[in-house]
DNA sequence: ATTCATATATTAGTATATTAGTTGAGGAAA
DNA sequence: TTTCCTCAACTAATATACTAATATATGAAT
């Protein structure tokens, strides 16, 4: 028989404080958010390639952990599609789902016209300056031919975009459902000319907000995210067993 | 010392085959999988209502199962954002978070937008008069003043049109964005004078379809979902504690 | 009565052990 | 040679055990 009393198991309407509080760690510095975090960087930059098999108790050992916290990760890399799980039998990095590849690029070219539309409606000019000097390290990039530079860039773009827009997790939520796309792009593209034709459809979409023309900032960024859809049609056959095809 | 060479850990490119036999048990059957869709149920019924303290020993045992498939199963609600985990501390239903709720109307009129103009652009006669059955459904319901056949039958419909257009996985990734959606209304709204009035809106969405007319589709979604808007905007102070407002 | 410190119960995170299912190489049978 | 069976070695799934951090009830000090 306990000697205290129960614990509160109420409702429990908790003061804000509290909640601060507790949040001392907020649950980011965990061992299995450091192995998620890696790992699906190995992933979408296909260190790790298509198909290959995972090892849980390889990585547990590597990190020095046990399979526990490994697991957790890679139970979230399943939920995102990155990995497959295959009961009583092993982990495998997921092969490129070509055929939903499309279907991608249509969210993703419905959501980020209405963020430019919005942008085009709510921008101030702080904001605008702010994306010029993306546009602007984007040239520089473009001038050093550093690919890895211009990416970073390029996305600061977009997600700068759906901030001006007031709708930040439009963006998160892009970068959750591009990942096969990136990791298509990442495969087939080398993309060494593309760099200036992607500045040159970014100055109109940033050219068209800056007018405060919603409409005409919506078809910029739609005509640019179509260029997407154009490349990935031109399929390349190159690993054919890194794809998903049904042949 | 192994008698037995080392199983094969090479890139493994699987033959198709393989890896539907191995998917004998597709990872649905699992105690985990089996908790989650229970615990998520409960939530978005708002049985656990924001706010309230998860067991996980609780739950393991009301189950007869250890903590581990139940870990797993509050894992995945954590990452959908039903759940909060505080570490060391407890986990707990998430509180309704009323400032993201237009973003996710916002990123739901935005997709709905483009699948209304596609099905207008791709339907088939059958795939009409399956929608004209869904509205029918909803009549009947409405008349039945079943609240509960009428929401599915809304569901359906939504579902309908994406499926129409040609990108399921749309529908797919909206009813992942508008759980909190969901919770609000369920928790806010009685609507049951509402319900005649959806009809009278799903009615023009089928309609422009059936006339192959893009953007007057695109346009009669867009009117119904910001209906959605409005009603978010009534904020309903009845039960304070369940919301997150930075008050 | 109120505040403060402390002890204890409870928690999430992690480690380790066990269970049960799958695979694929060998060998037996045809 | 070809087909089928067997079995050892792998795997994921689950169970159990432990650790460190947190929160709250209790009691002492004011």
């Amino acid at each position: 028989m306990p000697s205290r009393a129960p614990r509160k198991l109420a409702p429990a309407p908790r003061p804000v404080v509290a909640r601060m509080r507790r949040n001392g760690r907020p649950r980011g510095a965990t061992a299995a958010s450091r192995i998620y975090a890696d790992l699906r960087a190995e992933l979408v930059s296909l260190v790790r390639r298509p198909g290959e098999p995972i090892s849980e108790a390889q990585i547990a050992t590597a990190y020095g952990v046990s399979r526990t916290p490994v697991r957790e990760a890679i139970l979230k890399l399943s939920d995102e599609g990155l990995v497959e799980i295959f009961p009583q039998s092993g982990i495998f990095v997921s092969r490129i789902p070509v055929a939903a590849l499309p279907e991608t690029i249509i969210i993703r070219k419905s959501l980020e016209e209405t963020t430019a539309r919005m942008a085009a409606e709510h921008a101030t000019s702080s904001q605008l300056l702010t994306l010029h000097a993306i546009i602007e390290r984007q040239r520089e990039a473009c001038a050093a031919k550093d690919r890895e530079a211009f990416h970073q860039a390029d996305e600061m773009f977009h997600a700068g975009i759906a901030e001006v827009a007031g709708y930040p997790g439009i963006w998160k939520l892009i970068l959750q459902v591009k990942v096969h796309v990136d990791r298509y792009r990442r495969l087939t593209l080398p993309q060494i000319g593309r760099m200036s034709e992607v500045i040159a459809e970014h100055e109109p979409i940033l050219a068209e907000i800056e007018r405060r023309n919603p409409d005409g900032a919506r078809a910029a960024m739609a005509s640019h995210l179509e260029r997407l859809l154009d490349d990935i049609s031109e399929i390349q056959t190159l690993n054919p067993e890194y794809f998903d095809q049904p042949t």
